[in-house]
DNA sequence: ACAGTCGTTCTGTTGAGCGGAACACACGCG
DNA sequence: CGCGTGTGTTCCGCTCAACAGAACGACTGT
């Protein structure tokens, strides 16, 4: 279910096929319908006909010979976002913890069986990566993603756990199951995960869970990354964590009261 | 082109089906598949087998009977918006105009014909509309749309007033062709536009365009609003004009030179 | 003028998207 | 307890529409 390539075709073909041409039209900032046609193995006319049929609809816009994502999936986006109103709670304190750390923090939300971003604050110097709002994330290979596994029920995490596909991503990701359950409980335990170029190399993140006030379910996670050469020493081990752990706790409390 | 209902039909109806669904489960906060399928007037089979379609691939989450929109579209509309630099640069002064007039005020940008809010920034004690991020606005019937036509070079705007249809919202809506231009050449000789419940009863909005510093091309435009009972007098015609005039240049400076 | 793009249009065929009916399950009520 | 009614889900054929491929203009740089 996580997975994309799920093995059961989709039911409804066209569709499908309309959201790999916008999914591959957001990849690239907006192209022309014959490169959409190649990388997607499709014939030009099929593409055509998709794209029409988009740009009716107010999702595609066409320039001259190229076609880009059109605006209108800002509104679909802000009305999935409403329901996790994690986010308003989560925006004004991720902004400031950006500001004292001056890295780079994002707010993950767990949705089937996946992480997604639904928000990222950058300060100036913050290293510029491909995740933005929006990215889909592997939860056993982020420190957000751990920090939050760490605290869900055991049903729960017994279900992720299996749809996960361990395929390393680096050479530091982890790939056992059972080497991650263990790395598990120390994380809850300590309040706070690492992320130690298992993702990206040359970048470290320490991610904390938002964990509600009153019955201590996990809403989400936050976390700070920056490249290896500045996340270093306690700096890296003690001052960030401390402060991703009480920024997650403030949105936490306020999540649960408002 | 601009508006929904084109009456000839889309090419590929199963991706506008879908679309369908898309949108009314952003509409309701989530629904089940007989209310769906009941308000579009399609089977349930027809609906059941896209919502499992859209599920397989991200854009929905199921959560028990309901449906729900997937946080995959955030990924999406930010791509989007990533065309138009305007928002990055518009997000922090319109963040400082909202503090300092302690209403509402939103970016717009224009696409295929419409306007479309692509940030949105609320006081505490700012008016709760329909409007958010990624609204689809009328470009005759507001005034960030007003002041954005005003300034629009004569054949763009002769294709925009071609497109649009007359339908007064309120009694107050401008439904002459002829009216509404002779407001634009006011509205550009004086810098900024208002909106005097023309979209919304209750509602007063002021408005100015978002130049290029350099040649003078319109941008988008921005605007404050609030309801009719704060936005009177000298506040109304003078201060907010002046200072939304202000955090617009302001914006169009920093758009031109980044 | 030519060959190389590009996007667009056309047409026939087949498979897939569709509606309708039947199913399984969860309620609430007498 | 059944019943009635409400879900969401599954099944199954029929037909229409989504698809591939080829042909068409319009450009662009030889």
């Amino acid at each position: 279910m996580a997975r994309d390539d799920t093995p059961n075709a989709a039911s409804v073909g066209a569709t499908e096929r309309s959201f790999r041409i916008l999914e591959r039209l957001g990849e690239r900032q907006g192209c022309g319908v014959s490169e959409l046609a190649e990388s997607l193995s499709t014939s030009k006319s099929t593409v055509h006909n998709h794209l029409q049929t988009l740009k009716e609809l107010g999702y595609v816009v066409q320039e001259g010979d190229e076609y880009r994502l059109g605006l209108q999936f800002l509104g679909l986006g802000d009305r999935a976002r409403q329901h996790h109103d994690l986010y308003h709670v989560a925006k004004p304190e991720t902004d400031s913890l950006v500001e004292a750390v001056g890295e780079r923090a994002q707010v993950m939300v767990e949705e089937d069986g996946v992480g997604i971003y639904v928000y990222q604050s950058l300060a100036d110097q913050a290293v510029r990566t491909d995740s933005h709002i929006g990215t889909v994330v592997d939860l056993h290979a982020t420190s957000v993603g751990k920090a939050y596994l760490a605290h869900l029920p055991d049903d729960r995490l017994d279900a992720v756990l299996d749809q996960v596909a361990f395929d390393d991503q680096t050479p530091s990701t982890l790939t056992d199951a059972e080497a991650l359950r263990t790395e598990l409980d120390e994380i809850a335990e300590r309040g706070y995960a690492f992320n130690d170029e298992e993702r990206t190399v040359g970048m470290r993140a320490v991610g904390a869970p938002i964990l509600s006030a009153d019955d201590g379910r996990v809403l989400g996670a936050i976390s700070v990354s920056g490249p290896t050469t500045r996340m270093t020493g306690t700096w890296y081990h003690e001052e960030v964590p401390e402060m991703v752990a009480q920024s997650a706790q403030i949105i936490g409390i306020r999540a649960t009261y408002s």
